[in-house]
DNA sequence: AGTTGATTGAAACGACCGTTTGAATCGCTC
DNA sequence: GAGCGATTCAAACGGTCGTTTCAATCAACT
C-alpha cells in the first residue's frame, strides 16, 4: 500500500494550519524532548495529538523517521525564531560579542520561546544521533565561525585559530552550562541569586566581561567592572 | 519470601571480588551510562553480568533501585579514583586554581579511568532523578565550594560571592562542555586540533589562562601569555 | 449518483519489557 | 546425611511497545 509521506515532503503543498502531520511534529517534538527518544510512545504522541495510531506510520513510515523529522522541524523554527544576528558596518567587534552572546543565551534559556525546541536539540548535542550532522552543518558551525571571526577581530590577529577556537569553545561552554545543567546549577547558587542575577542579560554581561577582561579589550573582573 | 537485599547493604559483610552483586552493578552502569534508563533492559544487563534474570530482583528489588545503586556505586568509586587535590599551606592561589582545573578535566576527560562512570553522572547532572541530590551535595558542592574558596583568595576579596561564584560557573561550564558535548566540539575543530590540544593538561592550561587573565592576576591572553 | 484515491478508525499482531514464580541447587551446621 | 536458609535457574506472567491490518469514511471529479 503505497503512503503519502514518500512524496509529500518531497512537493511540499500548501498544507492547513491544523494538518495532522504538523500536529504529529508539534506533539513529537515535546514528548521526545521531554522524556527522550525510548521513553516517549507513539500511542501518547498521538493522543496529544488527536489522530490515530496508525497515522504517524501512515505520514512518517516509524518512530524514528518520525524523530528525525520533528528534531529538523524544531530545528528549523528555532532558526526563524532567532535568527543569527546582523549589524551594521562598523560596529566596534566588543558591541558585537556582547550581542552575539546575548543572542545565544536568548535562545537557549529565552522565557519567550517554548523550552522544548531547545531541550529537544540538546539531546542530540549531547547524545547525537542521525539528525546531529545536519543540526551542526546548518544551525551550529555558522555561529561558531560567527563567534570565531569576532573574536579574531577583538585580538586584532594577535592570536592563532586555534587559540580563537578555544576561545570560543569558552564562551560557548559558559552559555552551554546555564542551559545543560541548569537544575546543578539551581542547586548551587542561592534561588534569589539565580532569580535576579541568572538571567540571559545579565548572563551575557558576565560572559562577555569575562571574554574582554581575559582578552585585554577591558581592565579585569576584580579591578572593577560591571556588576 | 525475604530477599537478602534487605539487609545486605545494612551489614555490609565483606563480599568476594566477583560477587553477582558487584557484576551486575558493573554491568548496570556500564549500560544505563550507554543507553540511559529506559533503553537499557535487565536481560541484557544480567546477560553481561552472567546471572539470571532473576538476580536483579533478588538483590535490589527493582529496575529503578538497581539504577540508584548503580549510580551511588560509580560515584564512590569515582571519589576514591581521584580525590579532590590538597595542597601545602603557602601554595599560591594561582597554581592551586591551574590544580584544581586540571583535577576536574582530568576525572572528566581523563583516558586512564572507565568512561562509562562518568557518563552515567553526566546523565543525572543533565536529566536529574533521584539520585541527584545526592550526588550533588556528596560530590559537587564540595569542590564547587572549594574552587570558590580559590576563587576568593586570588582576588583578594575583590569579588563578590555571587561575582565569584558566576566566575566558578564559568570555568565549570568550560570543562563542562568538553565531556558533555564533545561530539559536537569534535565536528567543529579540526581532528588533528583535537588529538594536539584538548588533552585535560593542555585544555587545563587554557582555562586557567583564561581564568587568570580575566581576574587580573596574570596578563591577557592576546598580550602573549602560555600557547 | 458513482468511482476513485486519500485519509481515518478500531482492533489486533508479534515482540519485548520488568517482574514473579516455584522448583532445583548450593553451602553449611548439627 | 538430614535439615535448612541462601542462592540460582528456567519458565512464564501480565502489560506495553511499535507496527500492521483492513474496513469505514471522506473529498473530489466524471
Amino acid at each position: 500500500m503505497a503512503t503519502v509521506h514518500d512524496h509529500a515532503s518531497a512537493v511540499s503543498a500548501p498544507r492547513a494550519a491544523d494538518d495532522p502531520r504538523d500536529r504529529i511534529l508539534l506533539a513529537a517534538g515535546q514528548a521526545f524532548a521531554e522524556h527522550g527518544y525510548e521513553a516517549a510512545t507513539v500511542r501518547d504522541i498521538c493522543l496529544e495529538a488527536g489522530v490515530n495510531v496508525a497515522a504517524v506510520n501512515y505520514y512518517f513510515g516509524d518512530k524514528r523517521r518520525l524523530y528525525i523529522e520533528s528534531v529538523k522541524h524544531a530545528h528549523e523554527a528555532r532558526v526563524k525564531q532567532v535568527p543569527l544576528p546582523e549589524w551594521p558596518a562598523g560596529k566596534p567587534a566588543a558591541e558585537r560579542l556582547h550581542d552575539f552572546v546575548a543572542n545565544m543565551l536568548e535562545r537557549m534559556l529565552g522565557l519567550g520561546q517554548p523550552p522544548w525546541q531547545v531541550r529537544l536539540m540538546m539531546r542530540e548535542v549531547l547524545h547525537p544521533t542521525d539528525a546531529c550532522r545536519e543540526l551542526v552543518e546548518d544551525y551550529i558551525r555558522p555561529h561558531f565561525a560567527l563567534l570565531v571571526s569576532i573574536l579574531d577581530e577583538l585580538c586584532a590577529g594577535h592570536l592563532s585559530q586555534p587559540e580563537l577556537r578555544r576561545v570560543a569553545l569558552s564562551i560557548i561552554g559558559q552559555c552551554f552550562l546555564y542551559r545543560a545543567a541548569g537544575d546543578v546549577v539551581g542547586m548551587l547558587v542561592p534561588q534569589a541569586e539565580i532569580d535576579s542575577l541568572h538571567t540571559p542579560g545579565r548572563l551575557a554581561d558576565h560572559v562577555t566581561a569575562y571574554a574582554l577582561a581575559a582578552l585585554g579589550v577591558s581592565p579585569a573582573l576584580r579591578q572593577g567592572g560591571n556588576t
